[in-house]
DNA sequence: CGACGTGTAAC
DNA sequence: CCTTTTACACGTCG
């Protein structure tokens, strides 16, 4: 019996915690009926996030479309829109749209357009996920206004605790920050992220094992988490319309048209399948980009800017205690082409150390590219490795996120 | 297999 | 006219 139920242990864990080491199995009697429960992840989104900071920081602009932007700095209006509140999105404006196109669609109406301000919301998002991590079991910032946590153990298989959490944590935000969230709450990451984005703004949707199939069946696929403009082209060719036409859709044709591993992935997208862990990782990349103020012939041009990136880039690698053994240049030139040179190098801690590795990239680049024009730059260490005390993996996420 | 470059997706 | 940052998968080459 003893057994028995070892080999069921270990089968559960080699799904559901893959990476971990055998040493859980110590934990795992403990854990048995959480095991045979399954999980309770919930995924939190704050709403339109940039735009709400603002407007709860200057009184004037309450209640008025505002719009979150990133100008370039070439001109006036160049740029794009990073976020729009939903105020503004009754005008048709959205996030990625020209801020030239924003403010056309804005003619005439009383709409507020900011620069963004990422050090201050970056404060924000701290202190909301400070209070999230004192919710959950574990907590996985996946940006700065996004988190998974799990409440397994919290909610020990009692859904509706789970959502009580949900609750707290809605009116806790709205307490401190005065920032609404759209919470989904789900069997694993993929479900609680599909049910933050079910009802928005200020939404909670819970999505219990048992009504998973239901609810990715009759989503389009456009909706479904992880499949974009270009995988839809292609089911749209199948005539692949809603989440049960791919969840039950012959396999060996998806394998022709995707390959395996991606005809896979997205059908068990369709499923509702997922068992990666709420965990919080460790960046792999750290880079920084920028539009000139003029167009580049050669490299020449670029060292200026390119040396203030890498002046950002190293301040940014080095706060997290990282070293890096490849390192990047990226371009993007007047036709919106984007190239990228790399060279992997002996380990290093000092990005400013290996300048002249980036000058010799952008040099070999225009070298290889003649009478190319470029419009955007930028600069990339990967291949990171930490050398920072790990001293909690909470303490040590917040750091490096 | 590691290094390098590109494409897709999401934020 | 067209921003920024990251992850990951895949093909290719030596």
């Amino acid at each position: 019996m003893k057994f028995f139920i070892n080999v069921f242990l270990i089968s559960r864990l080699k799904v559901r915690e893959k990476n971990e080491d055998s040493n859980q199995l110590i934990f795992a009697s403990a854990r048995f009926f959480d095991d045979f429960m399954g999980r309770i992840i919930l995924h939190l989104d704050l709403d339109s996030f940039y735009a709400s900071v603002e407007e709860m920081r200057r009184p004037e602009i309450k209640g008025k479309p505002i719009v979150i932007c990133v100008f370039s700095g070439r001109s006036e209006d160049s740029g794009a829109v990073s976020t729009a509140n939903y105020k503004a999105r009754e005008l048709g404006i959205g996030a990625g749209m020209p801020i030239a196109r924003a403010k056309m669609l804005a003619r005439g109406k009383d709409v507020v357009f900011l620069p963004n301000d990422i050090e201050h919301y970056t404060e924000v998002s701290d202190k909301i996920m400070d209070l999230l991590d004192d919710e959950a079991d574990a907590l996985e910032q996946v940006s700065i206004d996004e988190a998974y946590l799990d409440l397994t153990d919290r909610c020990r298989g009692d859904w509706r605790a789970a959502r009580k959490v949900a609750e707290e944590i809605k009116s806790k935000i709205k307490e401190l920050e005065s920032l609404t969230c759209s919470v989904g709450i789900g069997p694993n990451k993929l479900v609680a992220k599909m049910g933050s984005k079910h009802k928005k703004p200020d939404g909670l949707t819970v999505i219990m094992e048992g009504e998973v199939q239901s609810f990715f069946g009759n989503i389009p696929v456009s909706k479904l988490h992880g499949i974009g403009f270009k995988t839809i082209e292609v089911l749209d060719r199948l005539g692949i319309k809603n989440g049960k036409d791919l969840a039950g859709f012959d396999f060996k044709t998806l394998k022709e048209n995707f390959g395996e591993n991606k005809a896979k992935k997205i059908q068990e997208i369709a499923r509702g399948i997922g068992d990666t862990k709420v965990e919080q990782r460790l960046k792999k990349q750290v880079s920084k980009m920028a539009t000139l103020k003029e167009d580049a012939r050669s490299a020449e041009q670029v060292f200026g800017r390119m040396n203030e990136l890498l002046a950002e880039l190293s301040r940014k690698t080095a706060k997290k205690g990282a070293r890096f053994r490849t390192v990047s240049i990226i371009t993007i030139d007047t036709n919106l082409r984007m190239q990228t040179k790399s060279e992997t190098i002996p380990e290093s801690e000092s990005v400013l150390g290996a300048v002249h590795v980036f000058e010799r990239l952008m040099k070999d680049f225009f070298k290889e590219n003649d009478g190319v024009v470029l419009r955007r730059i930028g600069v990339r260490v990967s291949n990171l490795t930490y050398k920072k005390i790990q001293a909690t993996l909470k303490d040590f996420g917040k750091f490096v996120v």
